[in-house]
DNA sequence: CAGGTTTTGTTCAAAGCTGCACGATCCGGC
DNA sequence: GCCGGATCGTGCAGCTTTGAACAAAACCTG
């Protein structure tokens, strides 16, 4: 049977799914110790801190978190609530509306971010060397545009 | 302000950061439509499926898993509701249980297997020359092991 | 510009997950 | 043996996530 993933291929699988969820609940857990966010709460922060106006469509930002049209309405509500961001109808599009940092957003922004980069660092980054950097790059950059292409695709019929 | 984290190693975590949660998205996506089974599902069963007796431990189980224990008892509960395995007392010890493989679970996993194991090929691995495998693998073995030595020290206070 | 179609974001119910408190058992010293 | 503390798994309340259904606005086409 051609079960595939041949027994090298197979073993990094392995090593990569078991590695990648224990760093992500490592990253997770420290974020929450030293900020009181999680880690979805961060990835929304320094989006919006980096748009322009400090400020993005629903759509947009979701589309760039992964984030199902609904999650992302229950995040940012929730952000809301915590006054981490506001939200504001969109001027030319009176369907939509638009996520805005607030300054109590950014502050807890410019407070994790030292802590949540150096717990990168700590955790994963130290460890490698330049070669090792290099090919995490290559590697999860061609990744990400593959993924994101074949995504696209399959939304929009319009390859059949 | 050494907000850590280099340029090329701040591009690395990013690239890595998105295509593994797209990854992730889309295996569990490809998963659910051919087989039924979530990716927790699915790794539930290759564990049992490997355990001497095709049965482990409750906790062995949530540690192999990176589960909290009450995630386990909710998953396995979920998956004795379908049929997928079963739960027995533990004969030397009387707080403990252990899962157990069933036969409808075995079967679900020999026809969820091959699915998986092309999705996998697919997305990831058909793209990677040997030596990026070779690089993954080393990378993510190390920093499997550094994590998991980690939190075992944090929970065992043995080191202070 | 009327009609249908698409896009945008929200809502709701159901499922999943977390953290904590708990009952049961086991283990170590006395 | 017996008490105190550790370990094992479950139960529960509350939060998060999903998926489908939906209302509102925009777009498109004749």
């Amino acid at each position: 049977m051609t079960e595939s993933l041949d027994s090298t291929r197979e073993a990094a699988w392995r090593a990569y799914i078991e590695a990648s969820q224990r760093l992500y609940t490592q990253l997770e857990e420290d974020l929450r110790v030293d900020s009181d966010l999680s880690f979805p709460d961060y990835h929304v922060l320094v989006l919006l801190s980096e748009a322009p106006g400090q400020r993005l469509r629903m759509g947009e930002l979701a589309s760039r978190l992964i984030f199902s049209p609904s999650r992302l309405t229950y995040q940012v509500s929730s952000m809301q609530r915590r006054g981490l961001v506001s939200k504001e109808p969109c001027p030319d599009d009176r369907r939509g509306s638009e996520a805005v940092l607030t300054a109590a957003g950014l502050l807890a922004l410019r407070e994790a971010a030292p802590h949540h980069l150096a717990s990168v660092r700590t955790h994963l980054m130290d460890d490698l060397d330049d070669a090792e950097v290099a090919c995490l790059t290559r590697v999860f950059d061609r990744l990400g545009e593959r993924l994101r292409a074949s995504r696209v695709s399959s939304t929009t019929p319009a390859s059949r």
